[in-house]
DNA sequence: AAACGAATAT
DNA sequence: GATATTCGTT
């Protein structure tokens, strides 16, 4: 019951980037406008996200939440010079660009949640990173929503080889709900809020990539890492609740087909950057590298029928 | 009023 | 095509 709770928090102590890390040479790229501008979320009602404290079990103590805005790509000056400081609140963001680690936060929250919970704002707070808004996941859990649609349709659908092997995305949307191993590679907090609870302990030092690349060409990034990515894991952290028999459970609901791998091409060029990209090495990632080796093809996630 | 979700716009 | 924003509903 709360085994894995105190599992998944130290393994997750363990995971967790330097600052150092965390914060590589892109801080110097954005100005303190921009900086600001991200940390600044809706004037209507403050839903801080800052995490409190960690309880007071030893010196260990999560890094404080980069914003989103670790790698600024951004050639120009997005504040532009009239930035001052007050038009922070008023200045937009930046399109968030969904990369496969945060893809996966977000999967893994929607997978640990059950379709139950996994709205908006319930994943929003349990992905914890800051910056990131309810409209952002709201966006994203769209599509997400619609890639299982279509996934399930397919393997439901008496349409004949629906899937095939598209590339790598060999899917094993089963429709079988018997098949629904919850478990993402990711912790994940372990309550959740129910509307009423005050709680928020949810820490979770994520670093998702500002799009700070306005105007100009863009690069248009596929919707890869869903679900649980691995056939088989050291499942430490088993689901908490083994869908009953009776489906009531608060959480864990069929869902979540298994998608397959896939591979992100990187995105951005830095130039004569030594170092790497910052490499929490979780558990189970399937970045890429930070090389730029035409060695590996993007597979065009959700199978819109060819390829 | 706040949040969800689908539709629509950028 | 991916995200953002709008709009109707709860």
């Amino acid at each position: 019951m709360r085994e894995e709770d105190s599992n998944w928090f130290s393994r997750w102590e363990e995971e967790l980037p330097s600052p150092e890390e965390l914060m590589p040479l892109s801080q110097s790229l954005i100005t303190p406008d921009l900086a600001l501008a991200f940390d600044i979320r809706n004037p209507n009602h403050a839903q801080h996200q800052q995490p409190p404290p960690p309880p007071p079990s030893s010196a260990l103590q999560p890094p404080s939440q980069p914003s989103l805005s670790e790698f600024a790509a951004d050639s120009g000056d997005l504040g532009s010079g009239a930035a001052g400081d007050e038009h922070a609140r008023t200045l937009k963001r930046p399109r968030l660009v969904w990369t496969p680690q945060l893809h996966k936060r977000f999967v893994d929250a929607v997978a640990h949640l059950g379709i139950k919970n996994a709205v908006p704002k319930t994943i929003m707070q349990l992905m914890s990173v800051d910056g990131l808004t309810r409209e952002n996941v709201a966006s994203h859990l769209q599509k997400y929503r619609l890639y299982l649609k279509r996934m399930q349709d397919l393997s439901g659908g008496s349409g004949g080889g629906a899937n095939g092997g598209s590339g790598g995305a060999g899917l094993g949307a089963s429709t079988d709900p018997a098949t629904d191993h919850l478990f993402a590679s990711s912790p994940v907090p372990p309550h959740f809020p129910h509307p009423g609870l005050a709680n928020s302990e949810h820490f979770l030092p994520f670093v998702p990539v500002p799009a700070l690349q306005h105007h100009h060409h863009h690069q248009q990034q596929q919707m890869a890492a869903a679900a649980v990515g691995h056939p088989h894991l050291q499942s430490q952290y088993h689901r908490p609740q083994q869908m009953g028999l009776y489906g009531s459970s608060p959480n864990s609901q069929f869902e979540h087909p298994f998608l397959g791998r896939h591979t992100q091409q990187p995105m951005h060029r830095m130039g004569g950057t030594p170092g790497h990209n910052q490499a929490p090495s979780s558990y189970v990632e399937d970045l890429e590298s930070a090389n730029g080796n035409g060695g590996r093809k993007v597979l065009t996630l959700f199978p819109t029928g060819d390829d």
